[in-house]
DNA sequence: TGCTCCACGC
DNA sequence: GACGTACGTGGAGCAG
C-alpha cells in the first residue's frame, strides 16, 4: 500500500529549535533545529517506511487568513535569528534526501498538507501527518493519522479517531469547533472570551457544532455564559473559520510527484559531516562514510635499534575491546623525530632496547590513554615510566562534556581526518577483530601520528586555559596511581559470597512462592510489567504512578502501597534479596578472576562532568552500605595476604566543608571548626533552636536540605526525598538560604559568573562548561544553574580526593611501605595493609587526607580498620 | 541488540 | 503555566 508521509516543516524545525541546545559547528552556523529535524527524518524514513513523502512550509507573512481577520496570528514573537539561518539549511537536507518540499503564496503548511491528505486518502493512501500543532487533528480520519510531538523531538503521539474520542469525547471535525469557541492564543485567535477548554468540551459534547451552540443559547444554563456567547456570536464563527484548514490548495504537481525512495546517501552524509553530526553519520553504512584516506608511509621494525629510540615519541600500546586487564597487546606504534614505526608485540618485548625505553623515566612518551597503556604492559611485567602526555585526559581536561574521547574523535575534532574509528577497522560487538597486520600497522601508526602531531596543540589549549597544573600534576600522575590500584586489584572470599548466593537463593525460592500463592498466580515478579498487571489489576491496589510504558512499580511506589496489602512487603524483600543476588554476589563473582581470586575493576578518569571518578567492570563504588543485609557483601572483600587488614578512611562531610569554604559563611564554617554535627547544627539554624530542641525529624529535614545543596537537586527533588509537596520543599530552600545568606549569595554570584565566563571551575581549576545557562527553555536553564551551584563543590571535592591520592602513593612508596592503596569511593579511600603498618597507617592515612588542600575549614578524614571491608567502618 | 525499568553507591 | 528535574553502572525483561 502506498504510503504518504506529510510534514510540517516550520513546526518540526520550531520544535527541534526550542528542545535542543543551541548548538553550531566549527564555523559558528547554528545547527540545533537542523539536527533535530535530521534526527526525526531519519526516524521517520526507518519506522514508518514511506512510499512518498512531502515537507510543508508556511510561505511569507500573509495569508488569506489576514483577510478575514487583520491580527491573525498577530503577537507572535518574531522568529529568532538563530532559527531563520537555518531554514535553509533544512532545505537543502530535503534536497540531499530527494524529498519534495513545498510552500505556496497566501498560504500556510496546514493547507498544503490538508488538501494533501485529502487528495490522497481519495486515492487509498495511507496518510500520516507529523506536526506539533494540535491544529491539525481536524485532519484525522480512516486513513490520516496526525502524528504529534509530546516532548523533544522524537518522542511522539500517534492520533487516530479513536485516540482523539477518548481524549476529547470529540469527532477530529469539531477540533475546528473547539477552537472557534476557546480560540488559540498561539495564532491569536480570539473564541469566546470566558470559554476555556473545559467549557468548549461541555457545550460541544451537548450541541456538536459552534453554529448549534449559538442556535441553542437559551438552553445554555448560566447568564454570564448566555451574555458572552451572544456577544461574540460573529467572533466565534469567525474564529472557526481562521481555524479551519483549506482543503482545496491549488496543486501543479501531482501526488505521483510525491514519491519517495532512493536518494544518494553520500550527498546525505556530506551534507551531516558539514554540520558535524557525526553521531548521525555512523547510522549510515560504513562504505558511506568511509573518509578517503591518503597515503602514509611507516617502517615495520625488524630490529629496534637504539637510534629509532628518542626522548620524545608518541606510543600506542594497542589492546582489542575495552577492557585492558590480562589481555593480549596487538602491536605497537612509534612516532618520533626519526620516523613512524609499526612493532609486532613479540618483536617488541623481545626487544631489551625497546623494553628498556619503555622503562626509562627520563623519556617523555605521548600516548592515549595513560593508564591502558600502563596497565596492559604492567600485565606484560613491564613498568611503563616515562609517560608525559595523554591526549584523552586533555581532551577531558579540555571540555569534559563532550560525549566521546575516543583517539578518533579527539583527532578528528582537531582537525585531524586521516584516522578511522577503531570500530570501523576492528568491527563491533560478537565480529570484532584484529585485521591482517598490514592494516592493524597502518591503523596504529595513523593513531600515533594523531598523538604526535596534536601534542602541542592540546597542551597549548591547556596552557590558556590555566589547565597546565591540574594536567601534569594532577590527573596525569593520578593515572598512574589508579593504573597501580586496578592492576593490585582486591582480592574476594569466593567462597562467603558463594556461601551468601546459595542463601540468597533459597530465601528468594521462598518467597517467590509466597508472592506467587498469595497472587494466586504465577509470574515473573522481576517484570515491572508483569507484576504492575498483578498488582493494580488483579489485586485492585490504587495506581499511584506511572511510567512511560505502564504501572510504575519502584520501591517508592510499592512502600505506599505496603499498608494495602501484604503482597507488597514480600515483593520489597524479594526485589533487595534479588539485587544482591545478581547484581553483587553472581555479578563479582562472574568478574573475579579464577587463578587468583581477585576483582580488577576500571576507573573512568575521562568520563564524569564533575571530575569524579566512574568504575565499571565491575562497578566498586556502589556496594551496598545502606542496609545491614547488603552490607554484608563487603564481609567478602579481603586482604590479599595473610595477616593483612582492611583498612578505609572517608571524608566526612567533604562537600560541605567545602562549600563553607567557597561561600566563606560564618556559620556554616562554624559548624566545622566547632566539630559539631552539621546537619544538627543546619537544624538549629534553618529552626532557629537550640541544640538540644533538635529533633529527630528536624535533624532528618536538614540533612536532605544538606544533601540537596550537595547533589544540586531541585525543590522537587527535595520534596521526594522528604515525602513533602513541591511548594513546602521550595519554602524550606528558601528558610536555608535565610539562614545562611553568604550561600545565597555564593550561589547567586556563580550562576552569574558562569553566565557571564560560560563555565564554571574548581579549585584546581576543573571546568565545566554551562552553555545551558542561556537556555530559553526553563528547564534546561534550571538545570543548567543547580549545575552551576553544584559543580564547583562537587568537582573540588574530587580534586581533593585526587590530591590526597597521589600524596598517599608516594608516601607509601617514600616510605617504603607494603601497604597498598586498592580503591577509591568518591571520598573514602580503601588500602590493605600489613599488620606491622596498620598503626602507622592509622595516623597517616587521615594526615595526608586532612592535608590535601588547606581550606578556611579544616577537613576531617575518619579512619577504622579491620579483616574485611565489613569490619573496616 | 537496544531500550526501559529498577536499584545500588556517593 | 507546564515543562521534568544530582551523577554514575549494571541486571532483568522484552521487542525486533
Amino acid at each position: 500500500m502506498k504510503k504518504l508521509i506529510l510534514i510540517d516543516g516550520n513546526s518540526i524545525a520550531y520544535r527541534a529549535f526550542f528542545a535542543l541546545p543551541l548548538l553550531n559547528n566549527e564555523k559558528g552556523v547554528y545547527t540545533n533545529a537542523v539536527y533535530g529535524f535530521t534526527t526525526m527524518l531519519l526516524k521517520i524514513i526507518e519506522e514508518e517506511k514511506p512510499t512518498h513523502m512531502l515537507v510543508a512550509f508556511d510561505a511569507g507573512k500573509t495569508t488569506f487568513r489576514h483577510k478575514t481577520y487583520d491580527d491573525y496570528k498577530g503577537g507572535r514573537q518574531k522568529t529568532p535569528p538563530e532559527l531563520s539561518e537555518q531554514f535553509p539549511l533544512v532545505r537543502e537536507l530535503l534536497d540531499a534526501f530527494n524529498i519534495s518540499r513545498y510552500e505556496a503564496e497566501n498560504y500556510e503548511a496546514d493547507d498544503i498538507i490538508g488538501t494533501l491528505a485529502k487528495n490522497a486518502s481519495e486515492e487509498d493512501f495511507e496518510v500520516k501527518v507529523y506536526s506539533g500543532d494540535k491544529d491539525l487533528l481536524q485532519l484525522v480520519s480512516d486513513k490520516v493519522t496526525v502524528i504529534l510531538t509530546k516532548k523533544g523531538i522524537t518522542n511522539v503521539e500517534a492520533y487516530d479517531e479513536a485516540l482523539i474520542a477518548d481524549k476529547y469525547g470529540l469527532s477530529p471535525k469539531q477540533i475546528i469547533d473547539m477552537k472557534g469557541l476557546m480560540g488559540d492564543s498561539s495564532d491569536n485567535i480570539p473564541g469566546v472570551p470566558g470559554v476555556g477548554e473545559k467549557t468548549a468540551l461541555k457545550l460541544l459534547k451537548e450541541f456538536g457544532t459552534v453554529e448549534k451552540v449559538l442556535d441553542s443559547i437559551d438552553q445554555i444554563s448560566g447568564k454570564k455564559m448566555k451574555e458572552k456567547l451572544e456577544e461574540n456570536r460573529e467572533q466565534a464563527l469567525m474564529s472557526k473559520e481562521l481555524a479551519t484548514i483549506f482543503l482545496e490548495v491549488p496543486f501543479e504537481t501531482e501526488l505521483e510527484d510525491l514519491s519517495f525512495g532512493d536518494y544518494d546517501q553520500k550527498k546525505v552524509v556530506d551534507f551531516m559531516k558539514e554540520l558535524e553530526f557525526t553521531s548521525l553519520v555512523s547510522k549510515f553504512d560504513v562504505d558511506a562514510e568511509e573518509v578517503e584516506l591518503e597515503e602514509i608511509t611507516y617502517e615495520t621494525l625488524e630490529k629496534i635499534e637504539e637510534d629509532h629510540l628518542t626522548k620524545e615519541a608518541a606510543l600506542i600500546v594497542e589492546v582489542l575491546g575495552e577492557n585492558y586487564h590480562q589481555v593480549p597487546i596487538e602491536g605497537f606504534a612509534m612516532v618520533n623525530e626519526k620516523g613512524r614505526f609499526f612493532i609486532t608485540t613479540e618483536k617488541a618485548l623481545d626487544s631489551e632496547a625497546f623494553v628498556n625505553w619503555l622503562k626509562d623515566d627520563s623519556t617523555q612518551i605521548s600516548v592515549f590513554d595513560a593508564k591502558q597503556a600502563v596497565v596492559s604492559l604492567g600485565w606484560q611485567g613491564i613498568l611503563l615510566n616515562g609517560v608525559e602526555f595523554d591526549m584523552q585526559l586533555a581532551s577531558y581536561l579540555l571540555d569534559s562534556s563532550l560525549s566521546s574521547h575516543g583517539i578518533s574523535d579527539v583527532a578528528s575534532r582537531k582537525g585531524i581526518s586521516q584516522l578511522q574509528d577503531d570500530e570501523v577497522v576492528y568491527g563491533k560487538g560478537a565480529k570484532r577483530k584484529i585485521p591482517d597486520q598490514d592494516q592493524l600497522a597502518e591503523h596504529l601508526v595513523r593513531k600515533a601520528e594523531a598523538l604526535f602531531k596534536l601534542k602541542p596543540v592540546l597542551e597549548a589549549e591547556l596552557k590558556e586555559n590555566e589547565q597546565e597544573e591540574l594536567f601534569r600534576e594532577l590527573e596525569m600522575p593520578l593515572s598512574i596511581v589508579l593504573g597501580r590500584m586496578e592492576t593490585t586489584g582486591v582480592q574476594v572470599d569466593k567462597e562467603q559470597l558463594e556461601q551468601m548466593g546459595e542463601d540468597l537463593e533459597l530465601r528468594l525460592d521462598n518467597l517467590e512462592k509466597k508472592i506467587h500463592e498469595i497472587a494466586g498466580t504465577s509470574f515473573n515478579i522481576n517484570s515491572p510489567k508483569q507484576l504492575g498487571e498483578i498488582l493494580f489489576e488483579k489485586l485492585g491496589l490504587p495506581s499511584i504512578k506511572k511510567t512511560k510504558t505502564g504501572y510504575s512499580t519502584s520501591a517508592d511506589v510499592l512502600e505506599k502501597l505496603a499498608a494495602d496489602h501484604e503482597i507488597v512487603e514480600h515483593i520489597l524483600h524479594y526485589r533487595q534479596l534479588g539485587k544482591l543476588n545478581s547484581t553483587y554476589i553472581e555479578g563479582l563473582l562472574k568478574v573475579t578472576r579464577k587463578e587468583t581470586n581477585k576483582i580488577h575493576t576500571r576507573y573512568n578518569q575521562a568520563l564524569t562532568q564533575t571530575g569524579r571518578l566512574s568504575s565499571t567492570d565491575p562497578n566498586l563504588q556502589n556496594i551496598p552500605i545502606r542496609l545491614e543485609e547488603g552490607r554484608r557483601i563487603r564481609k567478602a572483600f579481603i586482604p590479599s595476604e595473610k595477616g593483612w587488614k582492611m583498612l578505609a578512611a572517608d571524608y566526612s562531610q567533604i562537600e560541605l566543608r567545602v562549600l563553607a569554604h567557597i561561600a566563606e559563611d560564618e556559620k556554616l564554617m562554624e559548624a566545622f571548626q566547632l566539630g559539631m554535627d552539621v546537619h544538627t547544627k543546619t537544624a538549629m539554624d534553618v529552626f532557629h533552636v537550640a541544640e538540644e530542641e533538635v529533633t529527630s525529624n528536624m535533624r532528618r529535614s536538614a540533612k536532605a536540605v544538606n544533601f540537596g545543596i550537595v547533589y544540586g537537586i531541585s525543590d522537587f527533588g527535595l520534596s521526594q526525598s522528604l515525602g513533602i509537596t513541591r511548594k513546602e520543599a521550595g519554602q524550606f530552600i528558601e528558610r536555608y538560604f535565610a539562614s545562611y545568606p553568604k550561600v545565597k549569595e555564593y550561589m547567586d554570584s556563580i550562576i552569574e559568573e558562569a553566565r557571564e565566563k560560560g563555565y564554571v571551575s574548581t579549585l584546581l581549576h576543573r571546568r565545566r562548561y554551562l552553555p545551558d545557562l542561556t537556555s530559553r527553555n526553563f528547564n534546561k536553564r534550571s538545570f543548567a544553574e543547580r549545575t552551576a551551584m553544584n559543580t564547583p563543590i562537587q568537582g573540588t571535592a574530587a580534586d581533593i580526593i585526587k590530591k590526597a591520592m597521589i600524596e598517599m602513593a608516594e608516601r607509601i612508596e617514600q616510605e617504603q611501605m607494603q601497604s597498598r592503596m586498592l580503591l577509591q569511593v568518591h571520598d573514602e579511600l580503601i588500602f590493605e595493609v600489613p599488620e606491622e603498618e596498620v598503626e602507622k597507617m592509622m595516623k597517616l592515612v587521615p594526615e595526608v587526607m586532612e592535608k590535601a588542600v588547606e581550606l578556611n575549614v579544616p577537613l576531617k578524614a575518619d579512619v577504622s580498620y579491620g579483616e574485611t571491608w565489613y569490619d573496616a567502618k
